[in-house]
DNA sequence: CTGAAAGCGCTTACAG
DNA sequence: CTGAAAGCGCTTACAG
């Protein structure tokens, strides 16, 4: 069959239990063996058995990666790939693996989640998203399995990454104050996502603290999140005769609704969006306004948070709730 | 620590390779104990360690997910949970698990799937994108671990699921030429694509046999994969006072130019395009004319096709190429 | 239809 | 700094 440690071991004269902590790089080994067993690895093109490390070592160096029930607009977002290119740099350095939990239903997902965790198939999970009264965030802390949220869920004894939803909402609406705007809108979308909330009352509170009132009226709520949802927002539902600012909490909103202004050739209304990356230079208008979301950094740290959670010193009655920094563009 | 085979043995009465054959419903043990047993496990809350059961049988039911190199235009495709969906759908059947592979570059992507291939963490590989001369399948071949392409890669010697787009490109040119389109262009993308160069192929066959002459300055390649991008052709580029007819080889690009002609209310030009899920119905404009690529299934047959490689008895010599069935829709 | 025993390929106290 | 031995939690011929 495959090469095992014992062929490397007896290729090398030396115990199974010293190629083992070659492999672990134990410090007790002298450098003199470790070159030595490492040739020989090479040479045999030995690589060790993951299940068997994982049985013995009861760590299969593998988080588990929950997914959103499929909606388009999850995966057509930027944040998703920005916040999987985080999550892999971190864990690449730790050398752990990414077990994907998809799931056509509630059920099916639930199903595979036990399954892996009590299966000791992974060592922790990472939830790409933060839904009201989860069950399998739930799960996960009855079963006491350590688990990150990505976004802010309505469960505090949970460890979650996230923006500060409010304080970038403040802040984007202020940076609309200062460019003149005197009418603002705050395009949402689904009030029950948290960060959309978030958003909104920082926007609230940004025009007040700049006494300026604040209008329900001009809260749009009622959209989903693709760019042709926003191009038929501007289109059909703003008074974008009245209005002079667009606060947009959905990135790909925010592309529909500027096609549509630049297609109108509509200068007045200035608009403001939260981006999984974006940074300034190539591919970004000079006047574009934006609130870089570094999105990418929410993914690694996760991972790290993860990563402490795993360490058994930690009482498991302390909990991480960790703001990433956004930073504010507002061009030229 | 964690309950085990032999704590519900015991607490059984049976042997823990009773057991064993239980949780693999072996046909050899009676109804009554499979019953028995099986409400102890209920019961006690057993679930069978997932890497102890990879060592003992060789077997990790679990398959490699080989995501291309970040980019967001791939991500933002509904092709992509398109197809995840349909590849968790046959695999949830079987009880596999997915294992991500991404990586920041090649060689780090090449490195982790040595480590889980010749680790045995994945039986098998599902390549999600064909690229030119690509050094991760060709490691794949050379370890010989079975591997199934998303795609029409430059390499007949292994297994993969696509459609048909030298057709499909054939259909969506006729479908326009039916309509009484005169003067029809192609809008492609980055002609390395295979599925861009193949579509490209199947449209001039179609102008050919129709009696049409192909002209090259029709054919629109410069271009990347995004709604704005298709949006910026249409405005820039595209002579919209001559052409009556455009087959738009990728979905997000169509969007971006079915945007701009909306808005402009051009009714004279129509389109076609290729999308990965879409029906007839809600949200689909009555008269929208589009190939559905049925992309579940590519992802589905390309799980079956992975599990047929599996089996031994497969002479390593024999390689499937599938084609998946896309429906044309005219519109009414 | 069921059991006893060997084995999968590692890791890790323990001893020296 | 290194080795011998036990053990991780299963599966699977083999025997009955």
């Amino acid at each position: 069959m495959a090469i095992t440690i014992r062929d490397v071991a007896k290729r090398a004269g030396v115990a199974p239990s010293t190629v083992s902590r070659v492999i672990a790089d134990n410090p007790s080994i002298s450098e003199q063996t470790k070159i030595k067993v490492r040739n020989i690895m090479k040479e045999m093109n030995y690589f060790p058995n993951i299940y068997a490390q994982g049985l013995a070592s009861a760590h299969s160096k593998t988080f588990g990666l929950v997914l959103p029930l499929a909606t388009d607009a999850f995966y057509q977002n930027p944040f998703f790939p920005t916040v999987l290119r985080g999550i892999n740099y971190e864990m690449s350095k730790h050398d752990y693996s990414i077990l994907l939990s998809v799931g056509l239903d509630n059920d099916q997902r639930q199903r595979h989640i036990e399954k892996i965790v009590n299966g000791k198939q992974v060592e922790g999970l990472i939830f790409l998203y933060a839904s009201k009264n989860d069950p399998l965030l739930r799960f996960a802390q009855e079963v006491q399995c350590p688990a990150v949220v990505i976004g802010s869920p309505d469960n505090s004894k949970v460890h979650y990454v996230d923006n500060d939803n409010d304080l970038i909402g403040y802040q984007a609406t202020e940076a609309l104050i200062k460019k003149g705007c005197e009418r603002i809108a705050y395009v949402g979308g689904d009030m029950n996502q948290f960060f959309i909330a978030d958003r909104h009352n920082g926007y609230r509170r940004a025009l007040e603290a700049n006494n300026r009132i604040y209008d329900p009226g001009l809260v749009y709520n009622d959209l989903a999140f693709l760019p042709t949802d926003g191009y038929e927002l501007a289109q059909k539902h703003l008074d974008l005769k009245t209005l002079d600012g667009l606060v947009i909490s959905d990135e790909l909103v925010a592309q529909g609704i500027k096609a549509y202004l630049d297609e109108q050739e509509n200068e007045k209304v200035k608009t403001i969006t939260f981006s999984a990356y974006k940074q300034d230079g190539i591919g970004v208008a000079e006047d574009a306004s934006f609130i870089n979301l570094n999105s990418h950094i929410i993914g690694s740290r996760a991972v790290d948070i993860l990563f402490e959670a795993l360490d058994p010193e930690q009482a498991s009655t302390r909990f991480i709730h960790e703001y990433v920094a956004a930073d504010l563009h507002t061009g030229k």
